[in-house]
DNA sequence: CTGTTAGCGCATTCAT
DNA sequence: ATGAATGCGCTAACAG
C-alpha cells in the first residue's frame, strides 16, 4: 500500500548532507525562524537550489499542526452564480500559501457529511461556507474545534459573513419597472425554502423585496403573478417549468407587461419562452433578472448586479485576515489562551459585511407602451 | 506558529487507551489490514464511536507515503464548458477516498508554475490535466516522478487521454446545415493557437472540420466567412467581438444564411447580434453551436453535444483505475520494480479514449427559404 | 492474534 | 549560531 511513485523525492536530509549542516539549520533558512549566519545560509541555499528541493507539504503540515488548506463547502458549484463566487475565492487563495479544497453539496446527505467531517483542524485551517445558512448541527460542527469560518451569501450571528441585500436588490429591480410605467409585474423564482437547510432562500428574500416595492408604489399584490419553481433546487433541467410559468402568465386574462425573475438563469427561460410565442423583449414584455452573471451581458438582460465575484474575494480575504490575526495572537500570548475566553474573544468581533447591489440597465426593459395598455 | 485551534483532537492513542489495546490494533481495525479478533475489534470500534474518532488525514498521508489527493490543472475553470467537465470529475472523486484540488490556470506564468510544482508524489497521487496539451517542459515535469496522469480534452502519445473528435463534430454541424439547403455558411471561432501552449486549439480543429464538410459537399470555401476572435482566450468580455463579426457578416454583400460557432457561448453572441438588427433565428439565420452546455437548451440552440460531463467522468475514472492498478502491482511485485522498466511498462498501455459527438437538434436552425435565396 | 518499535519529513525545544 | 534529540499522528515490520 506504499506509494506507487518510484523516484525518491529529495528530503531535508539530502539538503543537510550536501550542505554539511544539520537538518535544523536547513529548516531555519527555509522558514526564517531563527538567525543563521550569512555564510551557512548561502551554502544551504545553493544546496536547496541545486537539489531543486521543495519541502513536503504533508510533513510540514503534520509538524506545524496546521494544514495550509482551506475548505470551501458550496452547493451546486456548477451553477453560474456559484461559479462566479468561486472564481473570486480561488483568485485570492492562488496568491496565498493555502490550498483550496471545494466540497460540492448536491444532497442533504452530503451536506451533513461535509459539515460533520470537514471542519476539523487536521483537515483544514479554516472554512468558507457558500450560500448555506448553518443549522444547529452545522453550528456545532463548525464551532467544535473553533476554526475560523466565513459565510458567503448567507448570514448567522456567530460567524463572519459577506452577503448582499436581496430585498434591496429586488426592490431596485421592481422600482425600475415601475418607473417605466409598468404595474402588471410578475415574479418568477426558485423555491422559497431550501430543502437542504430549511432556511429562507434568496428567492424568498427577493420575493419580499418585490412585494415591498409594489406596496410602496401602491400597486396591489396579486397572487397570480407569483410563480415559484420548486424543482429549481435540484439543479437539473428546470427551464421547462420556467417556460411553462411564463406561457401561463402571458396567456392569462391579465398578462403582465413585465416579469422580474429571481435569477438571470430563470430570466433567460422567460425571454426564451416569450419569444417562442412571438412576443418581443422588451417591446411586448420587459424582463429583469438577478445576479448579473457573465451571460447577462450577452443576452442584453437588464439585471441586478450583486457583486458575485467580489463577495467571493471579500470572503476569502476576510478568512485570510482572521487566520493571520489568530496566528499572531497565539504567538503573542504564547499558546495559553483558555478555551472559553478564546471563543468569547472571537465571537465579539464577528464581522458582517454587505456587498453592493446595483441595477444594470441593458436592453430587456422598456417603457410601457400604450398598445400594451389597450391589449390588457 | 502552531495551530490556532484550541481543542485537542482525539488521536489514535486516545482510542487505544480507552479500548485498552495498542495503537497498532486500532490501526488494524481502522484499515482492515490484518486479522483482529472479533471481541477486541468490537471493543475498539465502540471506543472509536464513543470518541467520535476520525484518523488525521495528514498523518496517514505521511505514513502511507501517499497523499490521497488528486490535482486537477484546468485553464479558465469558470468557463461553462470547463465547469461541465469539472462537474464530471468532481462527481467521481466525491465517492472515492481522494480529495480533489483544482489548480486554475489563467496565465502562462501560472501554467508553468503549476506544472512544475504540482506533480510531485508528496503533493498528489495523480493529476488530471484539462484542455491543455503538455509541451516538452510539462512532459518532463509530469514524468519526473512517474505519477499517473490523465489528459482530458487534449492528447499526447505518452499519457492517457479522453477526448472528442472536434473535426467530426464540426463536420456534423456543417453537414446538418448543408442538408437544410444552406451553402453560405460562416464560421466564428476563438483563436487558432493557444497562447498558453502554442498548440492547435479546439477552434482550429473545428475550423478544419468545417472546411472538410464544405469540400465534401463541393461548396467553395470563402475566407470572408471565417472569423477568428483572438481575444477569446483571455477569458474576459468577448461578446463584443463576436457581435461585431456577426454584424459585419450580415451586412456584407453576400451575407451567410447560416453560422457555425465554435462554442455555444459564441453562438449565443451570434444570436444576440442577429436579433439586435431585426434578424430572426432561425427564419433569417440558422445558427449551430458547439458543446451543448446547459444553456443551449434554454436558448433552443442546435448544437453539438460533446459529452463534456462524461469526458470528466471518464477521465477521473481512468485515473482511479490506473491508481488502483499501480497500487496492486507494487504490492504484488513487492516494491522492487526498476525505474526504467516501470516507465516502459506504463507507457506501453497508454489509453486514448474517445467520447461521442452528436448533433442535438433544437430550434435555431431551419431549412433555407426561397426568400433568402432571392435576397442574396 | 496482538504489542513493541521504528520510521514518514519536517519543525522545534534543548543543549552547546 | 548551530547540532542533537524529540514529537506531530499514523502505519508497518518485527516479535511474541
Amino acid at each position: 500500500m506504499k506509494n506507487t511513485a518510484t523516484v525518491q523525492i529529495t528530503t531535508i536530509h539530502d539538503v543537510a548532507k550536501r550542505a554539511g549542516v544539520a537538518t535544523a539549520t536547513v529548516s531555519r533558512v527555509l522558514n526564517n525562524t531563527a538567525p543563521v549566519s550569512d555564510s551557512t545560509r548561502k551554502i544551504v541555499q545553493t544546496a536547496i537550489d541545486e537539489l531543486n528541493f521543495v519541502p513536503s507539504p504533508n510533513a510540514r503540515k503534520l509538524s506545524w499542526g496546521k494544514t495550509f488548506t482551506i475548505a470551501c463547502i458550496v452547493p451546486f458549484f456548477t451553477r453560474p452564480s456559484f461559479v462566479e463566487r468561486l472564481r473570486g475565492i480561488v483568485g485570492v487563495f492562488e496568491d496565498s500559501d493555502y490550498d483550496l479544497i471545494v466540497y460540492n453539496v448536491e444532497s442533504a446527505h452530503r451536506r451533513a457529511q461535509y459539515f460533520n467531517e470537514v471542519p476539523r483542524p487536521d483537515r483544514c485551517d479554516g472554512v468558507i461556507v457558500v450560500s448555506m445558512t448553518p443549522n444547529d448541527n452545522d453550528v456545532n460542527a463548525l464551532k467544535r474545534f473553533n476554526l475560523p469560518v466565513v459565510l458567503v451569501d448567507s448570514h448567522h450571528p456567530q460567524f463572519h459573513s459577506i452577503s448582499e441585500d436581496s430585498e434591496e436588490g429586488a426592490a431596485k429591480a421592481v422600482n425600475h419597472l415601475i418607473e417605466l410605467g409598468h404595474n402588471k409585474i410578475a415574479f418568477i423564482g426558485g423555491p422559497l425554502k431550501d430543502t437542504l437547510n430549511f432556511e429562507a432562500t434568496s428567492s424568498a428574500r427577493r420575493l419580499k423585496g418585490y412585494k415591498q416595492a409594489l406596496q410602496n408604489a401602491n400597486i396591489a399584490f396579486k397572487d397570480d403573478y407569483v410563480c415559484v419553481d420548486n424543482n429549481f433546487a435540484i439543479g437539473s433541467k428546470n427551464g421547462n417549468t420556467v417556460k411553462a410559468f411564463t406561457l401561463q402568465l402571458m396567456h392569462s386574462n391579465h398578462p403582465p407587461t413585465a416579469i422580474f425573475a429571481a435569477s438571470d438563469f430563470q430570466a433567460m427561460g422567460v425571454m426564451q419562452a416569450a419569444r417562442s410565442v412571438g412576443l418581443r423583449v422588451p417591446e411586448d414584455l420587459s424582463v429583469v433578472g438577478y445576479d448579473d452573471i457573465e451571460l447577462a451581458e450577452h443576452l442584453s438582460l437588464t439585471t441586478i448586479n450583486q457583486s458575485l465575484r467580489l463577495s467571493g474575494e471579500r470572503g476569502a480575504t476576510l478568512l485570510l485576515e482572521t487566520l493571520s490575526i489568530l496566528s499572531n495572537e497565539s504567538k503573542k500570548e504564547n499558546i495559553s489562551l483558555s478555551h472559553q475566553s478564546f471563543i468569547d474573544d472571537y465571537a465579539e468581533k464577528v464581522i458582517h459585511e454587505k456587498v453592493p447591489v446595483d441595477l444594470v440597465l441593458r436592453a430587456s426593459t422598456a417603457p410601457l407602451l400604450d398598445r400594451q395598455h389597450i391589449v390588457t
